[in-house]
DNA sequence: TTAAACTTTCAGAAATTTCTGAAAGTTCGT
DNA sequence: ACGAACTTTCAGAAATTTCTGAAAGTTTAA
């Protein structure tokens, strides 16, 4: 299989920017040359239109699937099985962060958790519990209204993204409505 | 200078973490032990706290200065540079998402805007060129989105955040308040 | 049950990243 | 101008990650 010179550089940028997203190079380079392929395709293709080996298209396929971000199909009368991006790009884009939040986010908050549990032996442990109680604090909120978020269909919330600085606007109208509600939870 | 074994993992799972953040390892760990630290630490604390080499710290350090986390002070009488982590957990959060935009989310913009500037020379380019017009354009909306969450100060966003669901409502709310203004640009 | 057509595995090779430590560079007080 | 106290640099070593390809495994049809 060939890619065509407008493909690659797309194909070979989200190999680069994969790694970033906590898969390698060319299990980047798969599943760009999977997005942008209408057709499902082979494991074969993906060796040949990328040069890599056989063998490292078989573990790719394997962490793709692990991310849920790959579908596999059939071709009548034929054995191989064809892989194709799975959904949408708002659903892609909600598959990696939920399994990033899986993998990043949620060890680091019971890593913390645990060590706010511990009880500070002098003045420097309480200064770091501090700390990672205010990091705990972040993150713990952040993955709700992330997980809020997600929950919201790709319509609604786009337009919240749309509503840019308003939301700001929105807020003070809220105040406006509900003066007396408290909304001042401290920091 | 030694970590009381309560910080020890803190330390450590930062270093594993941070990796997936754009730094090393030992940068990492670097910055966690600075985070929790009241007292700035020199070079040296931080080589023997983390038994790593002093040129190592060097470059470390320089990588930090550069992603604008940490800040240099002095002792009287005492030539050594002492470090210590910039601002609060917020700004931290504020500086990395910042940084890390500038340096993965930018450059991808880029890519796609060049790339669908090229005429398509076949179906499969047109396709390719639709699916690379979603990516721009979910990567552009959530950009300027995450631009507009970052100047409202960290008390609005916390209030924002822990709306949690509620703001679906409000979307809701906006509509009878305005059920005349479009709101359908579509996804 | 056999063999063809495929996929997976995994040991070791290759590539890449990170780290060390000696040497070079800088700054400051005298 | 010198040297002590510090920091930075960078070549090569060490560690880690990724990749290959041959061998083993699986599935299907006949």
């Amino acid at each position: 299989m060939n890619i065509s010179t407008q493909n690659q550089s797309f194909v070979y940028h989200f190999g680069e920017m994969g790694s970033r997203w906590g898969f390698n190079r060319t299990v980047g380079q798969m599943y760009a040359l999977l997005v942008i392929s209408e057709e499902p395709l082979s494991a074969n293709d993906l060796a040949s239109g990328l040069s890599i080996s056989r063998g490292n298209v078989s573990m790719g396929i394997k962490e793709l699937q692990s991310w849920q971000l790959i579908q596999v199909s059939h071709v009548p009368g034929d054995r191989k099985e064809y892989y194709s991006a799975i959904g949408s790009i708002w659903d892609m884009a909600n598959t990696v962060f939920k399994e990033r939040r899986k993998r990043e986010i949620d060890p680091t908050l019971s890593l913390l958790r645990a060590s706010l549990l511990e009880k500070p032996t002098d003045a420097s442990d309480e200064y770091a519990q501090g700390k990672m109680q205010e990091i705990h604090d972040l993150l713990e909120m952040v993955t709700e209204w992330a997980a809020e978020l997600q929950r919201l269909n790709p319509e609604q919330l786009s337009r919240l993204m749309k509503l840019g600085a308003g939301v700001s606007k929105m807020l003070s109208v809220k105040d406006q409505l509900f003066p007396n509600r408290k909304n001042s939870d401290s920091n």
